[in-house]
RNA sequence: GCCGGAGUGGCGGAAUGGCAGACGCGCUGGACUCAAAAUCCAGUUCAGGCAACUGAGUGUGGGUUCAAGUCCCACCUCCGGCACCA
């Protein structure tokens, strides 16, 4: 049997995040804070208790201050508390109440610092000196020791509880410039940089990191302590108290104990027929779920009642899309063939939880050999929210009335900016409320099926793509739906309007539609349309870069402005012109066909070309096209834009210089000055410096 | 409080240290129409100018650089996460 704790691959799971390329650095980031590592070093106060010898055991990220310790602190739940509140009933009343109001998440945020002092001391373990033991509410069971060194000259907490207590407080750092005073906390108090032990005896004048290892070292020496890592994450137990889960194949044998149930009898399944009444897990009061038969020894045994997080089946349902048919096994070997994901897609509230866990489980299935990678997802996308505005109307009889955004007019100043709403309904005024995330109750939601039935699918797709980036917030507008449906209807009646004179272009060579796209020799294509392939191949060039980088809202772009170069290129006349054409509709279709996959697909056959565009490949980037005669670069005068110049483009340096200086307007600046430094920067730029 | 991210026209947003505002929405003017819608053409950062052009301009203040929305430092605001983590 094993056991897998998630704190056992805490370090894998920090340390692997940097072999994450393709994961947001926000979702790495929450991560890592969860997991929360933590350098420091663990020792005990040694004391005696009911005649035997223990230690009191902390955590501190600051050993450096140890000799600044004037008492110790202890979470209500700790052991030693419980123990002494045995033989003092105040202090077992505080307890009581700090277990109380923990719970109150309300309160938590702005609880104050409370304590009591248990009269028990402990002994410092450097100096030998008592050091007091209280009860603190604002230490945490559940992190580190569950137990802290108060050293309130150095931690902005331990400040505030010895002030309200009235406890000493000693100052062991210091720092250049600075004047330590109980009066008040100062931020510096706490700095681990540019700051040196004093009031420390043998560890005085040094600083943070050697007075840790020299404290660390001594500490190890005597038997107490040493450094220790600390995490925040911790342990995953898996098992819920209720009927709704994965069952947990196991069986509890009185004699042989847990016993798992043997391959033939799985998948054991949940009783369908149980009634829940609300009071505990209804799995455990069904006999015939429960009662069963010991597979080792064939006794009367009882069935695991509890079930699974739902977490556990989130954490590898992906593994299992690529062997769903197995019955026998979690996973096989087309599971290394399909996986890891290559691209996954999530809203953020998932960050943390389900892809922490999902890389955990994917890490155990690796060490027990079900598969050979160790991360499930290569990219993560998370997308965001869709807003879309708010109106509403406040009236004292109905209160107050939200409007649907095609339910008002908005009427505008010459700039554009909204002055005014009203509804349709009545013509009278309206109050916009701004953006906000889409809502039943605000009536700002959108239909995706009226959505489809007015423009279609790919209106909606081309719509979501091209507005913002997926992974930002989405602001829903009417009108940019709109602009992409018009979008869609230019490219669809421009791509109509030409198929017929390419198809009779095609039947004049023998329908060789693939040669003819393919192998196209544009060397003695039209000139004219060279500049239309110049755009084409430039906007190509981008669109495939956005890809690469996952920003596609700029693919969209370029593929408008690709239409944009053909609908301006003019007239296509039969011949090479026609052969330019072919082309740079083909590139546009096929940039086209992630987005816009249904239009994409007609079109691609509605002008002849071979195959479905599904097999068809991305575009290839024709260098030759991009080759221009003379280009036209911008000219500075000390930083500042002045003119432009057009220059051959195998132009060399001196010309180039030459023709910047002479450009018109730049003379306007240049003349009287010396002219100090000429920048060239090839293809884009001169700068004079005068 | 700590850790991230962001701040660019009226709006969504582009910009691989090298011409800020691509592309689109909206708006303005025009064409077509009996008229409207649709479509097409032109304009649209702000200020000045008929124009050529000039000045200012990417949250604020500094810095690096021939050149900064982009890099560095400090600060402000907003969003998200964590939050008595020793």
């Amino acid at each position: 049997m094993y056991y897998m704790r998630i704190t056992d691959y805490a370090d894998e799971l920090l340390s692997a995040l940097d072999e994450l390329p393709g994961w947001p650095e926000r979702v790495k980031t929450m991560q890592a804070n969860w997991i929360g590592k933590s350098h420091g070093v663990t020792f005990g106060f040694p004391y005696e208790l009911d005649g035997e010898p223990k230690q009191l055991r902390v955590f501190t990220t600051r050993a450096d201050t140890i000799m600044g310790v004037t008492f110790c602190a202890v979470a209500a739940e700790h052991p030693l508390a419980t123990r002494l509140a045995q033989d003092n009933p105040a202090l077992a009343d505080f307890i009581d109440e700090c277990k109380r109001g923990s719970v109150m998440e309300a309160d938590l945020a702005t609880m104050d610092k409370k304590g009591m002092a248990t009269g028990f001391h402990v002994r410092h373990p450097l100096n030998g000196e008592q050091v007091e033991v209280w009860v603190g509410n604002y230490v945490l069971m559940s992190y580190g020791e569950g137990a802290v060194m108060g050293v309130p000259a150095h931690d902005e907490r331990d400040f505030a509880f010895a002030k309200k207590y009235g406890l000493p407080i000693q100052q062991v750092v210091e720092a250049d410039g600075k004047t330590f005073s109980l009066d008040a906390w100062q931020d510096w108090y706490a700095d681990k940089d540019n700051v040196r032990c004093v009031n420390s005896g043998k560890y005085d004048g040094l600083d943070y990191a050697a007075a840790v290892d020299a404290i660390a070292a001594d500490l190890e020496a005597l038997g107490v302590g040493g450094k220790e890592v600390t995490w925040r994450l911790r342990d995953w137990g898996i098992s819920r108290q209720r009927y709704w889960g994965t069952p947990i194949p196991i069986i509890h044998c009185p004699d042989c104990g847990a016993v798992p149930v043997p391959d033939e009898q799985l998948p054991v399944v949940l009783p369908e027929d149980l009634v829940p009444d609300g009071s505990g897990n209804p799995l455990a009061k069904t006999p015939s779920f429960v009662n069963c038969e010991c597979p080792r020894c064939g006794q009367p045994a009882r069935r695991e009642t509890d079930t699974m997080d739902t977490f556990v089946d989130s954490s590898w349902y992906f593994i299992r899309y690529a062997c769903a048919d197995n019955t026998d096994a979690m996973a096989d070997a087309r599971v290394n063939y399909w996986l890891p994901v290559d691209q996954y897609i999530g809203g953020i509230e998932h960050a943390i939880l389900h892809l922490l866990y999902s890389r955990f489980w994917t890490k155990v299935m690796r060490d027990t050999g079900l598969v050979d990678f160790g991360e499930p997802f290569k990219r993560l996308l998370t997308q965001g929210m869709v807003l879309n505005h708010i109106f509403y109307r406040r009236s004292d009889k109905t209160g107050i009335q939200y409007f649907a955004p095609d339910e008002v007019e908005l009427a505008h100043d010459e700039t554009g900016r909204i002055t005014r709403v009203t509804a349709k309904a009545d013509g009278q005024e309206v109050h916009y409320d701004g953006i906000g995330t889409m809502s039943k109750s605000k009536r700002n939601g959108v239909d995706p099926q009226s959505l489809i039935e007015t423009y279609g699918a790919d209106t909606a797709r081309f719509f979501i793509i091209f507005t913002s980036p997926p992974e930002q917030t989405l602001e829903w507008s009417e009108a940019g739906v709109k602009g992409s449906f018009r979008f869609l209807q230019r490219f669809w009646a421009f791509t109509v309007e030409h198929a017929a004179a390419i198809q009779q272009e095609s039947a004049a060579r023998s329908g060789q539609y693939a040669d003819y796209q393919y192998a196209a020799d544009f060397r003695h294509s039209h000139p004219a349309h060279a500049a239309l392939r110049l755009e084409t191949h430039t906007h190509l060039q981008q669109a495939t870069f956005d890809l690469e980088r996952q920003q596609f809202n700029t693919v969209a772009s370029a593929a408008m402005k690709m239409l944009n170069a053909l609908q301006a290129a003019g007239d296509f006349p039969a011949g090479p012109a026609r052969q330019t054409l072919h082309e740079s509709m083909s590139i546009l279709l096929r940039v086209l066909a992630p987005i816009t996959p249904h239009v994409a697909h007609v079109l691609w056959q509605e002008l002849g070309y071979a195959g479905d565009i599904l097999d068809a490949d991305w575009p290839t980037l024709d260098e030759e096209a991009l080759v221009r005669d003379s280009i036209t670069l911008a000219v500075q005068v000390n930083g500042k834009l002045r003119a432009q110049i057009e220059v051959a483009a195998d132009a060399d340096r001196a010309s180039i210089e030459q023709s910047a200086l002479n450009a018109p307007n730049a003379q306007r600046f240049i003349d009287g000055k010396t002219i100090r430094k000429v920048i060239v920067v090839p293809g884009k730029l001169v700068n004079i410096v005068c």
